[in-house]
DNA sequence: TAAGATATACGATGTTATTCGTTAATTAAC
DNA sequence: GTTAATTAACGAATAACATCGTATATCTTA
Protein backbone atom coordinates (compact mmCIF):
# COMPACT_ATOMS: atom_id res chain seq x y z
CA UNK A 1 0.00 0.00 0.00
CA UNK A 2 1.61 3.45 -1.25
CA UNK A 3 1.42 6.44 1.34
CA UNK A 4 -1.72 8.59 -0.12
CA UNK A 5 -1.28 12.03 -1.27
CA UNK A 6 -1.48 14.10 1.46
CA UNK A 7 -4.70 16.94 1.45
CA UNK A 8 -4.76 20.66 2.16
CA UNK A 9 -4.32 20.48 6.13
CA UNK A 10 -2.04 17.48 6.46
CA UNK A 11 0.52 19.12 3.47
CA UNK A 12 0.25 22.42 5.98
CA UNK A 13 1.34 19.86 8.87
CA UNK A 14 4.10 18.18 6.79
CA UNK A 15 5.52 21.71 5.95
CA UNK A 16 6.36 22.30 9.37
CA UNK A 17 7.01 18.88 10.24
CA UNK A 18 10.06 18.84 7.66
CA UNK A 19 11.32 22.11 9.26
CA UNK A 20 11.07 21.00 12.74
CA UNK A 21 10.62 17.05 13.03
CA UNK A 22 11.10 14.77 14.81
CA UNK A 23 8.68 16.74 16.90
CA UNK A 24 6.13 16.20 19.29
CA UNK A 25 1.97 17.48 18.77
CA UNK A 26 2.68 20.47 21.03
CA UNK A 27 5.49 21.72 19.01
CA UNK A 28 4.04 21.23 15.94
CA UNK A 29 0.73 22.63 17.06
CA UNK A 30 2.80 26.09 18.44
CA UNK A 31 4.04 26.50 14.43
CA UNK A 32 1.29 25.85 12.77
CA UNK A 33 -0.82 28.15 14.80
CA UNK A 34 1.02 30.94 13.79
CA UNK A 35 0.06 30.38 10.05
CA UNK A 36 -3.41 29.21 11.18
CA UNK A 37 -5.86 29.28 13.69
CA UNK A 38 -7.00 25.79 14.76
CA UNK A 39 -7.42 24.17 18.04
CA UNK A 40 -4.59 21.81 19.71
CA UNK A 41 -6.89 18.52 19.25
CA UNK A 42 -7.27 19.26 15.86
CA UNK A 43 -3.80 19.32 15.37
CA UNK A 44 -3.37 16.09 16.98
CA UNK A 45 -6.37 14.23 15.24
CA UNK A 46 -4.63 15.44 12.45
CA UNK A 47 -1.81 13.37 13.30
CA UNK A 48 -3.18 10.55 14.03
CA UNK A 49 -5.21 10.08 11.32
CA UNK A 50 -1.80 10.66 8.97
CA UNK A 51 -0.06 7.85 11.07
CA UNK A 52 -2.99 5.74 10.52
CA UNK A 53 -2.82 6.42 7.32
CA UNK A 54 1.16 5.90 6.94
CA UNK A 55 1.76 9.65 6.34
CA UNK A 56 3.89 9.98 9.39
CA UNK A 57 5.53 7.98 11.40
CA UNK A 58 5.05 8.07 15.36
CA UNK A 59 7.27 6.97 18.77
CA UNK A 60 5.00 6.23 21.20
CA UNK A 61 7.45 5.73 24.17
CA UNK A 62 7.53 8.63 25.82
CA UNK A 63 3.92 10.03 27.06
CA UNK A 64 4.49 12.62 24.65
CA UNK A 65 4.57 10.99 21.65
CA UNK A 66 7.15 11.89 18.43
CA UNK A 67 6.00 12.28 15.14
CA UNK A 68 8.20 12.00 11.79
CA UNK A 69 6.91 12.66 7.91
CA UNK A 70 7.46 9.07 6.16
CA UNK A 71 8.22 10.60 3.15
CA UNK A 72 10.44 13.90 2.57
CA UNK A 73 9.87 17.03 1.45
CA UNK A 74 11.47 16.16 -2.04
CA UNK A 75 9.74 12.54 -2.19
CA UNK A 76 6.29 14.55 -1.79
CA UNK A 77 7.01 17.28 -4.23
CA UNK A 78 8.15 14.55 -6.93
CA UNK A 79 4.86 12.87 -6.08
CA UNK A 80 2.53 15.12 -6.43
CA UNK A 81 4.10 17.14 -9.49
CA UNK A 82 3.35 13.67 -10.92
CA UNK A 83 0.50 13.40 -9.85
CA UNK A 84 -0.52 17.41 -11.44
CA UNK A 85 1.31 16.20 -14.36
CA UNK A 86 -1.31 13.30 -15.04
CA UNK A 87 -4.40 14.72 -14.41
CA UNK A 88 -3.63 18.07 -16.10
CA UNK A 89 -1.00 18.08 -18.70
CA UNK A 90 -1.36 14.58 -20.56
CA UNK A 91 1.40 13.18 -18.90
CA UNK A 92 3.90 15.50 -20.50
CA UNK A 93 6.63 17.01 -18.46
CA UNK A 94 7.46 19.46 -20.48
CA UNK A 95 4.35 21.02 -20.51
CA UNK A 96 4.35 21.12 -17.12
CA UNK A 97 7.49 23.09 -17.09
CA UNK A 98 6.68 25.29 -20.09
CA UNK A 99 3.54 26.29 -18.19
CA UNK A 100 5.27 26.98 -14.85
CA UNK A 101 8.03 29.09 -16.54
CA UNK A 102 4.99 31.30 -18.41
CA UNK A 103 3.78 34.19 -17.21
CA UNK A 104 6.75 34.25 -15.06
CA UNK A 105 9.51 36.85 -14.55
CA UNK A 106 10.34 36.35 -11.06
CA UNK A 107 12.61 33.62 -11.73
CA UNK A 108 16.33 34.91 -10.61
CA UNK A 109 19.44 34.49 -13.05
CA UNK A 110 21.28 32.08 -11.26
CA UNK A 111 17.62 30.05 -11.16
CA UNK A 112 17.42 30.29 -14.74
CA UNK A 113 21.39 28.79 -15.03
CA UNK A 114 20.43 25.69 -12.77
CA UNK A 115 17.69 24.84 -14.59
CA UNK A 116 19.38 24.91 -17.84
CA UNK A 117 22.38 23.25 -16.28
CA UNK A 118 19.89 20.60 -15.44
CA UNK A 119 18.79 21.05 -19.00
CA UNK A 120 21.96 19.65 -20.11
CA UNK A 121 21.96 16.53 -18.01
CA UNK A 122 18.58 15.40 -19.14
CA UNK A 123 19.39 15.67 -22.65
CA UNK A 124 22.55 14.01 -22.58
CA UNK A 125 20.94 10.77 -20.44
CA UNK A 126 24.77 8.68 -19.60
CA UNK A 127 23.95 7.77 -16.34
CA UNK B 1 -15.54 35.34 -6.20
CA UNK B 2 -12.97 33.44 -8.32
CA UNK B 3 -13.87 30.46 -9.84
CA UNK B 4 -12.80 27.50 -6.92
CA UNK B 5 -9.90 25.01 -8.17
CA UNK B 6 -11.30 21.91 -9.39
CA UNK B 7 -11.91 18.59 -7.45
CA UNK B 8 -10.70 15.03 -9.06
CA UNK B 9 -13.83 14.54 -10.47
CA UNK B 10 -14.42 18.04 -12.02
CA UNK B 11 -10.97 17.85 -13.28
CA UNK B 12 -12.04 14.82 -15.03
CA UNK B 13 -14.87 16.02 -16.34
CA UNK B 14 -13.08 19.57 -17.76
CA UNK B 15 -10.73 17.41 -19.35
CA UNK B 16 -13.18 16.02 -21.32
CA UNK B 17 -14.92 19.04 -22.17
CA UNK B 18 -11.35 21.38 -23.14
CA UNK B 19 -11.61 18.41 -25.86
CA UNK B 20 -15.55 18.48 -27.05
CA UNK B 21 -16.91 21.70 -25.66
CA UNK B 22 -19.32 23.19 -26.16
CA UNK B 23 -21.27 20.34 -25.47
CA UNK B 24 -24.15 18.59 -23.71
CA UNK B 25 -24.38 16.46 -20.98
CA UNK B 26 -25.06 13.36 -22.92
CA UNK B 27 -21.79 14.13 -25.26
CA UNK B 28 -19.72 14.78 -22.27
CA UNK B 29 -21.11 12.23 -20.32
CA UNK B 30 -20.13 9.34 -23.45
CA UNK B 31 -16.41 10.65 -23.50
CA UNK B 32 -16.05 9.93 -20.11
CA UNK B 33 -17.34 6.65 -19.36
CA UNK B 34 -14.40 5.59 -22.03
CA UNK B 35 -12.02 6.27 -19.03
CA UNK B 36 -14.31 5.77 -16.00
CA UNK B 37 -17.41 4.46 -15.43
CA UNK B 38 -20.14 6.43 -13.68
CA UNK B 39 -23.76 6.83 -14.19
CA UNK B 40 -25.53 9.83 -16.34
CA UNK B 41 -27.63 11.51 -13.88
CA UNK B 42 -23.79 11.76 -12.03
CA UNK B 43 -22.40 13.68 -14.68
CA UNK B 44 -25.33 15.80 -14.78
CA UNK B 45 -25.16 16.74 -11.44
CA UNK B 46 -21.42 17.12 -11.33
CA UNK B 47 -22.34 20.13 -14.34
CA UNK B 48 -25.05 20.99 -12.29
CA UNK B 49 -22.40 21.73 -9.25
CA UNK B 50 -19.76 22.89 -11.70
CA UNK B 51 -22.34 25.44 -12.81
CA UNK B 52 -23.28 26.73 -9.42
CA UNK B 53 -19.90 27.28 -8.33
CA UNK B 54 -18.73 28.86 -11.74
CA UNK B 55 -16.07 26.72 -13.32
CA UNK B 56 -18.94 25.76 -16.35
CA UNK B 57 -21.25 27.98 -18.32
CA UNK B 58 -24.53 26.87 -19.60
CA UNK B 59 -26.75 28.06 -22.12
CA UNK B 60 -30.36 26.50 -21.47
CA UNK B 61 -31.79 27.77 -24.61
CA UNK B 62 -32.61 24.28 -25.69
CA UNK B 63 -34.14 21.18 -24.26
CA UNK B 64 -30.42 19.94 -24.09
CA UNK B 65 -28.11 22.27 -22.56
CA UNK B 66 -25.32 22.80 -23.43
CA UNK B 67 -22.12 23.26 -21.68
CA UNK B 68 -18.40 25.12 -22.09
CA UNK B 69 -15.66 25.87 -19.13
CA UNK B 70 -15.32 29.31 -17.80
CA UNK B 71 -11.46 28.90 -18.09
CA UNK B 72 -9.31 27.47 -20.59
CA UNK B 73 -7.58 24.65 -19.96
CA UNK B 74 -4.06 26.94 -20.01
CA UNK B 75 -5.50 28.62 -17.44
CA UNK B 76 -6.21 26.10 -15.34
CA UNK B 77 -3.12 24.96 -15.69
CA UNK B 78 -1.38 28.27 -14.56
CA UNK B 79 -3.82 28.60 -11.89
CA UNK B 80 -3.09 24.72 -10.35
CA UNK B 81 0.44 24.96 -10.72
CA UNK B 82 0.40 28.51 -8.77
CA UNK B 83 -1.74 26.76 -6.07
CA UNK B 84 1.00 23.89 -6.10
CA UNK B 85 3.97 26.35 -5.97
CA UNK B 86 2.97 27.66 -3.03
CA UNK B 87 1.30 24.76 -0.95
CA UNK B 88 4.26 22.84 -1.37
CA UNK B 89 7.30 24.62 -2.75
CA UNK B 90 7.45 27.92 -1.50
CA UNK B 91 6.53 30.15 -3.74
CA UNK B 92 9.34 29.48 -5.96
CA UNK B 93 8.71 28.18 -9.46
CA UNK B 94 12.44 27.19 -9.96
CA UNK B 95 12.26 25.10 -7.10
CA UNK B 96 9.12 23.45 -8.80
CA UNK B 97 10.35 23.23 -12.30
CA UNK B 98 13.97 21.75 -11.01
CA UNK B 99 11.78 19.17 -9.25
CA UNK B 100 9.99 18.29 -12.17
CA UNK B 101 12.98 17.95 -14.77
CA UNK B 102 14.89 15.70 -12.18
CA UNK B 103 14.58 12.25 -11.92
CA UNK B 104 12.62 12.53 -15.13
CA UNK B 105 14.45 10.56 -18.68
CA UNK B 106 11.61 10.73 -20.81
CA UNK B 107 11.53 14.55 -21.92
CA UNK B 108 12.41 14.56 -25.95
CA UNK B 109 15.10 16.98 -27.10
CA UNK B 110 12.54 18.91 -29.33
CA UNK B 111 10.72 19.81 -25.62
CA UNK B 112 13.86 20.63 -24.53
CA UNK B 113 14.85 23.06 -26.75
CA UNK B 114 11.37 24.83 -26.30
CA UNK B 115 12.04 24.93 -22.73
CA UNK B 116 15.73 26.66 -23.26
CA UNK B 117 13.90 28.98 -25.76
CA UNK B 118 11.33 30.31 -23.40
CA UNK B 119 14.16 30.36 -20.95
CA UNK B 120 15.98 33.13 -22.96
CA UNK B 121 12.96 34.84 -22.85
CA UNK B 122 12.51 34.91 -19.38
CA UNK B 123 16.52 35.67 -19.08
CA UNK B 124 16.06 38.67 -20.52
CA UNK B 125 12.83 40.59 -20.40
CA UNK B 126 12.45 43.21 -23.17
CA UNK B 127 8.81 43.33 -24.18
C1' DT C 1 0.04 11.57 47.68
C1' DA C 2 -3.08 15.03 46.08
C1' DA C 3 -3.63 18.95 42.81
C1' DG C 4 -2.64 20.82 38.66
C1' DA C 5 -0.70 20.49 34.16
C1' DT C 6 -0.17 18.05 29.99
C1' DA C 7 -0.95 14.38 27.06
C1' DT C 8 -3.78 10.85 24.27
C1' DA C 9 -8.06 8.77 22.84
C1' DC C 10 -12.55 8.92 21.31
C1' DG C 11 -16.68 10.29 19.47
C1' DA C 12 -19.85 13.91 17.84
C1' DT C 13 -20.66 17.31 14.53
C1' DG C 14 -20.19 20.05 10.40
C1' DT C 15 -18.70 20.49 5.80
C1' DT C 16 -17.62 19.23 1.16
C1' DA C 17 -17.42 15.82 -2.41
C1' DT C 18 -19.46 12.08 -4.95
C1' DT C 19 -22.86 8.84 -6.48
C1' DC C 20 -27.25 7.64 -8.03
C1' DG C 21 -32.36 6.67 -7.95
C1' DT C 22 -36.78 8.75 -8.67
C1' DT C 23 -39.73 12.17 -10.54
C1' DA C 24 -41.28 15.47 -13.68
C1' DA C 25 -40.92 17.91 -17.90
C1' DT C 26 -40.06 18.14 -22.74
C1' DT C 27 -39.41 16.24 -27.19
C1' DA C 28 -39.86 12.76 -30.86
C1' DA C 29 -42.07 8.85 -32.98
C1' DC C 30 -45.75 6.36 -34.10
C1' DG D 1 -52.75 12.62 -29.54
C1' DT D 2 -50.69 8.82 -27.03
C1' DT D 3 -46.53 6.43 -26.16
C1' DA D 4 -41.34 6.18 -26.19
C1' DA D 5 -37.31 8.33 -25.31
C1' DT D 6 -34.54 11.89 -23.58
C1' DT D 7 -33.52 15.28 -20.43
C1' DA D 8 -33.22 18.23 -16.14
C1' DA D 9 -34.18 18.65 -11.31
C1' DC D 10 -34.13 17.17 -6.86
C1' DG D 11 -33.07 14.89 -2.78
C1' DA D 12 -31.02 11.13 -0.30
C1' DA D 13 -27.13 8.13 0.84
C1' DT D 14 -22.31 7.60 1.39
C1' DA D 15 -17.68 8.82 1.99
C1' DA D 16 -13.86 11.82 2.97
C1' DC D 17 -12.19 15.69 5.36
C1' DA D 18 -11.84 18.79 9.20
C1' DT D 19 -12.89 20.67 13.81
C1' DC D 20 -13.27 20.38 18.51
C1' DG D 21 -15.20 19.10 23.25
C1' DT D 22 -14.98 15.75 26.81
C1' DA D 23 -13.06 11.94 29.16
C1' DT D 24 -9.16 9.62 30.75
C1' DA D 25 -4.42 8.64 31.62
C1' DT D 26 0.14 10.19 33.02
C1' DC D 27 3.49 13.11 34.73
C1' DT D 28 5.11 16.96 37.81
C1' DT D 29 5.60 19.28 41.98
C1' DA D 30 4.58 21.00 46.12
Amino acid sequence: MNTPKPTKTELAILNVMWRISPATVRQIHEELIKKAKTSYTTTLKMLQVMHQKGLVSRNSEQKAHIYQPMLSKKETQVQMIDDLKHRLFGGSVSSLVLQALGNNSETSAEEIEEIKALLEKVETPNN
